[in-house]
DNA sequence: TATTGTTATACTCTATAACTATA
DNA sequence: TATAGTTATAGAGTATAACAATA
């Protein structure tokens, strides 16, 4: 076993997490950058400037994807009351409502592939997968979503 | 230690894996398909439908992506001899040179990450993966790419 | 008739550049 | 001057529908 193997397995049920991902989105009208967006506002505020550095996104596509969430009023945009230039994004109740079921479905989904696990192998699998995660915050104040 | 702590684990390490894989292939101009274009024709010849089967696009989509990797120079197009309504896509020499060292630009970026893992639990880690693998070849008769 | 692939169309996503408002 | 966000523009990625060629 080379570490060949290990980035191959990485790369490969990542495209497979992705692709369920990906089909849970588009049945929702969303694309993957979308549900991120909706995952990181589940439980706070953020600025566009820090959405756009956490997914790695021009902020002009952010201001894209946030129109489009926002048209569908899935978010809400607030000015923010400490400096007037950011703009604060947010969850609106239909949002956290759909949001919410998207985590289940996600859930519901892989719950085949995580249910050959026993808990043991689970908590080894969290801790094997850590290196991973290591800088998973990605640049700028927002901690992991 | 709830099955939610492996999928949020799956999902995060998925999203840094994929942001890897997104970055290489952002320096190289190349899309995430694309990229994964390339891995599946590193070592088969395909058709079009069976391509957009495996990575669950259109193919009309399909058509897309190949036009423009063929107006680069990485892939070619053959008429395939059995059936003469199909296409057969494969890559140039320029496209497996490229491939090349995609690979290995991939192997590099995620080895800071795997070289934390010792060889039992890079073993284990692929072993614990493999459910998430089951079906990842997809629909049609392309093989694990 | 059914399948393979392409083309036309429309929309989303993305980055670059230019802009306004605020710091 | 520098930063936050938007808008204009252009190109890639995507799906749907209609089409030609072949099975």
């Amino acid at each position: 076993m080379t570490s060949d193997a290990v980035v191959d397995a990485l790369v490969r049920s990542c495209f497979q997490v992705m692709g369920v991902l990906t089909r849970i989105g588009a049945e929702n009208d969303l694309s993957l950058t979308q549900l991120r967006v909706l995952g990181i506002l589940r439980d706070r505020r953020a600025r566009v400037t820090d959405l756009a550095l956490f997914l790695g996104v021009d902020k002009s596509s952010m201001s894209g994807l946030i129109d489009r969430a926002e048209r569908r009023g899935l978010i809400g945009r607030d000015r923010n009351p400490g400096d007037r230039r950011a703009t604060d994004v947010f969850l609106t109740p239909a949002g956290i409502e759909l949001t919410g079921r998207l985590y289940a479905d996600v859930r519901r989904a892989l719950e085949p592939a995580t249910r050959e696990l026993d808990a043991e192998q689970q908590r080894t699998l969290v801790t094997l997968l850590d290196p991973i995660l290591i800088g998973s915050a990605g640049p700028g104040p927002l901690s992991p979503a």
